[in-house]
DNA sequence: AGCTTAAAATACTGATGGGTATTTATTTAT
DNA sequence: ATAAATAAATACCCATCAGTATTTTAAGCT
């Protein structure tokens, strides 16, 4: 909430900035897995002590979910936006490819989705980590699925499969590519694939 | 190789059964992650010491090559019998469907893939399980790829899409499936979303 | 200056991890 | 019987983990 608003009257000043952990935390997490990196370890490269991370995040779960809403917020908010933004379906469906297509690498960052590696390692994490994936999965899916429904609604999208069915669907699709991206599959393969993919709704 | 052939000329006969550990090791890295189970808990379930695992794996490395070895023959044969059995390509599109919708809590066998679980965790496992994650991964997108590649000749599948590219893309819904099925998406629209995917075929 | 407040850093705890040295038990060969 | 061989079981080693108690430092307040 407040990295710098108020002060406190008195007292040793904080010099441990929670942006940085969190940027930190954020790219550990999702380069090498929620799993696979320690507390230990993220201490050591943001340079910060131990009892200055459980001060700021309270434990372990804290900071995982505060690293995990930072990466939702920062880097998939794109995504929710296509979803809202109530463009021309061939138009979205560009957009999502535009989305995906990201190199990562490029802006020196990692590749795979750190959303999905939540969900995926659920039972290795803390209830809180787990309850804040699980609630954005649900959240990308009714909005995919709210998105099919309005373009069935404007006749953009023929075909009388669930909406819920074909939400499900694109979000693979999504989490596959990402995960080939991260595997280190050539750019214009992966557009191949994802292109391929989204050739049903033609 | 041996679990029973040769005895040893003399020296205090062996009771741990090899292939009960790895049957408990598969099982458990199966439902809880490679990296979600120690060899610690592995030999608690399976009742055997510390160092009886040891000598006859060597380390857990080893122990995890061969629950993944076990794993791929006994679980994943299938699939590839599939993509070398010539069978008419809406045929094996069928019989992959099937494959894909097997029931395991119907037969006591956890959700989702080993096989995709170790390539992903990749590297948080030791050189050689790596290997042969990776090496199974490579020999399955070959066989994809010449199914594809016998089907076009025969003409029955019109596409000029390259091969790879649909391997890479079935391979990328088998695995979906198996996420959606450990998540505890119902049959009948797991079902949906497979065909749904297939239809790029049709 | 001295007191209070709050953060920083160090050093610790108990649990668990992978891996091993050592001892004990059970067999065959002499 | 005893020695050799080999597996089993116990007990251990050291590293690392999540989390914390304790002390030190740096500020404001009086």
């Amino acid at each position: 909430m407040n990295t710098k608003g108020n002060k406190p009257a008195r007292g040793r000043p904080k010099t441990m900035s929670r942006d940085h952990v969190l940027k930190i935390a954020v790219e550990s997490y999702w380069a090498e897995g929620p799993t696979g990196v320690s507390i230990n370890e993220i201490c050591r490269r943001a340079g910060v002590s131990k009892p200055g991370i459980y001060r700021e995040f309270g434990n372990e779960d804290g900071l995982k979910v505060a690293a995990l809403q930072a990466y939702q917020t920062t880097f998939l908010a794109p995504l929710g936006d296509i979803l809202t933004d109530d463009l021309p379906f061939g138009q979205a469906l560009q957009a999502l490819t535009d989305f995906v297509l990201l190199d990562h690498k490029a802006h020196g960052l990692p590749d795979g989705c750190l959303q999905v590696a939540m969900c995926r390692s659920k039972d290795e994490l803390g209830m809180h980590a787990r309850q804040s994936a699980d609630k954005f999965r649900e959240q990308t899916l009714f909005a995919l699925e709210q998105w099919i429904e309005r373009a069935k609604s404007k006749g953009q999208f023929a075909s009388n499969i669930p909406s819920r069915t074909v939400a499900l669907y694109i979000d693979a699709q999504i989490a596959s590519a990402m995960e080939l991206q991260k595997q280190g599959v050539a750019q214009d393969e992966l557009e191949r694939v994802f292109k391929l993919a989204l050739s049903v709704f033609s």
